[in-house]
DNA sequence: ATTAAATAGGATAAATTTGTCCGAAATAAG
DNA sequence: CTTATTTCGGACAAATTTATCCTATTTAAT
């Protein structure tokens, strides 16, 4: 459903979010050793979405990545994998068509708008703190 | 969602499965102008879905594809999905954990477990006798 | 039998995604 | 100021997916 670089790039965020919740800078060997990643391979993907304002970095010693309380609200996962994968996902005709709407539906069109309505919404009212804090008091894992 | 190989693949079958409504069997080179696919790759596609007896193939002069009545009721788009991407979509960690389940759940399980139950569903329920009328009588398209 | 038309299948190539390497830039600390 | 640590960014490499080419096999028709 996502390509490998989102879900590293979902993981990766959440746990951010997660150590921030104790105030606590990640660099990226923690991140990759937690969610079991490739570290440069991540590091990539991290700094996308530094530069897109989605995780905030610092260089340097103590430096590393960070998300304050505010973005943890804010951001949603929508905008994690928008920023990724981009929105194919949520508008892209289901068999790839350029021109498939309701007028000149593909036929899988009808069958596929709930569900990538669905998606979207779910992925729109998630946010980053509800990811974070279900991680933080172990309802949630990201190995294995 | 899926690949370019099942997009292909559910597109072909369709176009087999309407052609097959008028008792017209369909070459290869008529399938890949009506999709608009890659000759050579959609051979690949249809030999492996013919391969696991969900299209039948004729060779030699008036050959081609084709797919009988009993058949288009009883395939349903999960069977073409599973044969060509596999399960993943159905059953696979949205993140990609290899255990991730209701007891050991990773951040996005629960919010995916409805919607992965909606996504099998729908491709369970739709029979390709169903999406070759609806392309039979107008109602959708496979171009464009 | 011969021919022509069609699928089958192996080998290979191109494109994309995934992953690695290394030097540059920034910055905290002594 | 120097050093050590960390992210940044470009170039490169490996793996996977997508796509092509060519020959073999089957089969209908003459």
């Amino acid at each position: 459903m996502f390509s490998k670089a989102c879900e590293y790039g979902i993981k990766a965020t959440i746990f951010i979010a997660q150590k921030s919740l104790h105030k606590t800078r990640v660099s990226l060997k923690e991140i990759a050793a937690e969610i079991n990643s490739p570290e440069a391979f991540t590091a990539k993907i991290l700094q996308s979405l530094a530069r897109n304002g989605l995780v905030d970095s610092h260089k340097g010693p103590t430096g590393g990545f960070e998300m304050n309380r505010a973005k943890m609200d804010t951001i949603k996962l929508y905008d994690i994998v928008n920023a990724i994968d981009g929105d194919n996902i949520f508008v892209g005709c289901g068999l790839g068509l350029k021109h498939c709407d309701a007028n000149k539906p593909c036929p899988v069109h009808d069958k596929f708008v709930g569900i990538r309505e669905n998606l979207t919404q779910m992925l729109k009212n998630t946010t980053m703190y509800e990811l974070a804090s279900g991680l933080d008091i172990g309802l949630t894992q990201l190995k294995r």
